[in-house]
DNA sequence: CTTTAGGGGTAGGGTTGG
DNA sequence: TCCAACCCTACCCCTAAA
């Protein structure tokens, strides 16, 4: 179909083109176009591979084609191109002498040229980029090499000219070219430029190593130093959801096996990887004395804990020391929770929640460190565990009474994970303070046996933190233990649906009742408030937890975990407790704690007998939960005593 | 599917075992898994909740595990996974002691240290700032050992290529000064902007506690000894401007909307606000004995207003005498005026005026605190004051009877669960603030029997909390205790439902009523709040709580519940506490309360009776509430007085 | 010190083109 | 129809001036 185009050999650029250019496409695209003729190694073009890596959001390589005849020779730009269209043939396309063309400003070839001499010379795939650099400066200072500036080309006309030379001033350069850019201000043509941009994998490569370097949310600052590509900050935002998304699913493979393809960004970024890898040993040992310094300065850091997050809730943490650090940690737990949809997962979980204790934040970063480095001797655990009790303890879990076991022993996690019917829920997580640890736990009974006694788990569950602050927790805690076993109780026999984030209506058919309950207790501070989630589920009727996780268990599920548990029925109270974690984020939301609330459950049992102690304690512990979260425990208790 | 990895404990890394990781994860994903390790608190590890918000690309817990393994410990990475894999146990994570590794060269590792380093240090994820400079370092002049070379496959090839030779500058510190350099701040260290960091509800309940304590405004009270999370002053009272918005719209929103019941539910809300409220003047006493003055001054109730929003700025009240007792009524009832605007609501009050009477404010809290817990015993109840003061204590249950049995006397409670229907309710949660225990309790009763005779655990239940700050909560708490005997009672017939963040109607099917209550208690702080949203729930039919977790209850139940509150309002006021728990998070909306409001069903049971300082507490506990529990406790109060 | 305005960032809903 | 790419609106959080 198209015709070919027709050649403007040696002709110059009028600003009639340009114009028509940046209507058509962004300076961006434009620049990326160059970029990416310019890297080529080979004279020989492959326009079809080319389109299929560009970042010009070009799809068809007989409009990159065009496109980059435009440029170089000023063929002209056709209206409209076939689908299929294939490039042309093509034999001179490198071989064309091309002059500069003084119809461009010296200044606005300068600058085009600096630009892509940045491009070229940093070797960055990047590309688009062009923003990035603008803000470069004198170091910029490149010189490029004629040879790359003849080819160019194109607009290079534009810039070519000017390039080659020898040098462009840098800074200049860049400022100006975003001008351009962006606004097209030479050309002036704003025109619309919405055209539906669909992202090309360099700009989605691109976007990837961004985030992993800045992290998630920092769009901002992505778009200032990291990404090239003309996208907004929304827009990023946007596409991270979806490339996150879509790792998801693929992932299962191993997300990052595939590999066959990397760009060279990855390949770079894998050298440095390695580099950085190997690192790791040295490091240890010299971050050591690294982490001794900054990291705790740094600590703050806050900037990770940013990936987290989500989780810390926290603030808890805080207290202590704050100075440091504190935070992060808590964030991923959290999240964990929210998976937890996945029940099974938690498992893992529990065991943490044995252990989880410890790690402190600056004490991460230096395991992570370590650990980067392989170090992790124990004593390092040791310190850790004193930061970061503090943390975040989460854990959650899903089977419910499974986890509880663990927690509670300690040993033993058994997590048999699964089972039919799982259920897992919650779990929690605490963030806890600083010194605090927490420690909670909810309990869950499922319906008819329900051992009746409980006993509290007590012991092995709890911590002994010790802070004075912490005290407090501790005592709830400990109370709760106590509760616990009163709550361990509940028989429930209802049947209790959680359904997780989603929201599953139970009510219909709501049967009677089931129970569940847990008993969370929280530590003090943070604790609490993540509780609720665990439990959820509930429902005679119908609860549902849209948010996050709920839990669901059906009441079969729970009940036996129960029963199995039943004598520890403190304990799973007190991975209720952890649930608490879940607070974190949107968890919050939450409820969970409604959820827990099945406790109606409890209620039904009634039977329960509490002390008054012990019941206090639990609603402490409760304190956390979310409404139905409370109602269990009131059950409970009640049941207990 | 897969097999446990093998360790490879204290070997080295060669450079095979890097080319092959190489070819399958990016460098950038290797250092994000690094530095995500790192960043966490705990020496548990989340698997699945890294996974979750990790920026390696890498979706599946196990393989991000398996990862980390090979990373630390030279655990093999096995090829393939299958997609539900979870992650494996570990105990051992952080155990193993790793050696350095000699393999490397000593280029490169240092090269890579500081990389790591870097990433670490920086920690900010992002912040980043700057790429300015990225290119900075010298250091970046790396070397690539050969290795890498080797390395760096075939993909790579292309870049590897080159690069061997010697090293290739260029690329490499590339890609350092990207990774690197960003957070590399290090050095430059922009100051990033911190992460984000959305509101738990236990921060939620620990402001809201803080405020009531404190009084609006008084920020930097606040941050020096109630909250505890790490939040500044201004966002303490930019948050707190959101949680009032919140609370009016619900309020209002809510009720209003279904008219006849809802206000029920805002009735009981009210209710317990308006016990809320009342605290708020012993509070202040108290805490004026304590401040020595202020009280008034602080006026703390600033706070409260706010959350009557609406009217009163009778907080007022508050002032004087309330150190211990009583008072609380008047304020509350001016209070009530204003409120007033729900006419309905107003009703409940009554009953609960009837009752509701004594306590004081910071008796209140402290029994609140108590009840909710149950605790007991005095002791008990003082520490948790302590500590707890601050945070948050609250509960809610459901199945009401129940709980309320067991926190009232200890043991009695009667509270039976009941239910037949059951319900669950709810919950809470508690962060304490740090030192910060709480407790809380929520009662549940079930419907019919109730108990009967409540008793004050009173004994146990006081406290005598005394620090100053404290000091407040802790009486509601006892008080509380004391009135949960009272509240234990309540018998309900309702079948309550809950949805937890969906929103589930429930409407249709209910079948006979269960009942719950709650009683939670809150710890000083925050409790109040949170009750308002309880009572929301109740509409008979169906209620959802969108945001979070409502509660439904049927109207009936909630119907009932006022009126058997009518004699204990008490009670109710216990529930309404609880509910405050609900605050929480968004919760705030609600709904928790609603739920608990359900309790209402407890009214039914009307056989309660309070004491009077038991009731009192009620409204302290109350006193967090939103508007609905405001008139809840004016009801309440109105009663006892 | 507190409050307020502005810069971002995220979530969610709606629209539309492929 | 589904999905991706926008757009747009709320809302929230953080920071920095007021």
């Amino acid at each position: 179909m198209v015709e070919m185009p027709k050649m403007r050999k040696k002709g110059t650029i009028s600003e009639e083109d340009v114009s028509a250019l940046l209507q058509r496409y962004t300076p961006t695209a434009v620049l990326a176009l160059l970029q990416e003729v310019a890297q080529l190694p080979d004279v020989k073009i492959d326009w079809n591979a080319l389109v299929n890596k560009t970042s010009t959001g070009i799809s068809n390589a007989r409009e990159y084609q065009m496109l980059w005849r435009h440029l170089a020779y000023g063929h002209a730009l056709l209206e409209k191109l076939e689908d299929g269209a294939q490039p042309l043939d093509d034999d001179s396309d490198l071989e064309y002498d091309l002059e500069a063309f003084p119809s461009i400003s010296t200044e606005a070839s300068a600058e085009a040229t600096a630009c892509v001499k940045v491009l070229i010379a940093s070797s960055l795939p990047s590309d688009s980029s062009l923003p990035n650099i603008s803000m470069v400066e004198a170091p910029l200072t490149i010189n490029i090499p004629c040879g790359q500036s003849s080819r160019a080309p194109s607009e290079n006309s534009r810039l070519s000219g000017s390039m080659q030379g020898t040098n462009i001033t840098i800074p200049v350069s860049v400022q100006k070219s975003e001008g351009f850019d962006a606004n097209g201000s030479t050309s002036g043509s704003l025109p619309a430029r919405k055209k539906r941009k669909p992202w090309s994998e360099a700009e989605d490569d691109e976007l990837i190593a961004a985030v992993q370097k800045c992290g998630e949310g920092n769009w901002a600052n992505i778009l200032k130093g990291d990404f090239k590509g003309d996208r907004s900050a929304s827009q990023l935002s946007q596409r991270w959801t979806i490339i996150r998304k879509k790792r998801k699913n693929l992932n299962v493979g191993g997300a990052s096996s595939n590999g066959s393809q990397l760009s060279e960004a990855q390949l770079a970024a894998r050298h440095a990887m390695s580099l950085a890898l190997d690192m790791p040993v040295k490091n240890l040992t010299t971050s050591s004395s690294i982490a001794g310094t900054n990291p705790n300065a740094t600590s703050s850091n806050s900037a990770f804990p940013a990936t987290p997050a989500e989780a810390l809730p926290a603030g808890t943490n805080i207290s202590q020391a704050q100075q440091l650090s504190q935070q992060g940690p808590v964030s991923t737990l959290s999240r964990m929770g929210s998976l937890g949809s996945a029940p099974k997962s938690r498992v893992t979980s529990k065991k943490t929640s044995a252990k989880s204790t410890f790690s402190s934040q600056s004490t991460l970063k230096e395991t992570a460190v370590a650990v980067g480095a392989r170090i992790a001797t124990p004593s390092t655990a040791a310190s850790l565990l004193k930061d970061a009790r503090s943390r975040n303890a989460v854990h959650i879990m899903p089977g419910g009474s499974t986890l509880i076991k663990s927690s509670a022993s300690g040993g033993a996690n058994p997590l048999p994970a699964n089972h039919l019917g799982a259920h897992p829920n919650v779990h929690y997580k605490c963030a806890g303070p600083p010194t605090t640890s927490l420690s909670t736990y909810p309990a869950v009974a499922p319906s008819v046996s329900r051992t009746g006694s409980a006993k509290p788990a007590a012991p092995g569950v709890q911590l002994a933190p010790s802070p004075s602050a912490t005290s407090v927790n501790m005592s709830s805690e400990q109370t709760n233990a106590a509760t616990s076993s009163l709550a361990v109780e509940y028989p429930a026999k209802q049947e209790t649906k959680t359904s997780e984030e989603t929201k599953v209506p139970i009510s219909g058919n709501v049967p009677k009742a089931k129970v569940l309950e847990d008993q969370a207790c929280v530590s003090s501070n943070t604790a609490s408030e993540q509780v609720q989630e665990d439990q959820a589920t509930l429902s005679n009727t119908e609860v549902v937890l849209k948010n996050q996780k709920a839990m669901v268990s059906d009441a079969k599920c729970s009940l036996k975990t129960e029963t199995a548990e039943n004598d520890e029925a403190t304990i799973i109270s007190g991975e209720v407790a952890e649930s608490q974690n879940v607070n974190d984020n949107k968890i919050m939301d939450f409820p969970v704690t409604g959820e827990c609330e099945n406790q109606s459950a409890a209620n039904e049992n009634s039977g329960n007998q509490n002390t008054n102690e012990k019941q206090t304690d639990l609603p402490n512990t409760a304190t956390d939960c979310g409404e139905k979260s409370d109602e269990v425990l009131y059950k409970a208790t009640a049941g207990e005593i």
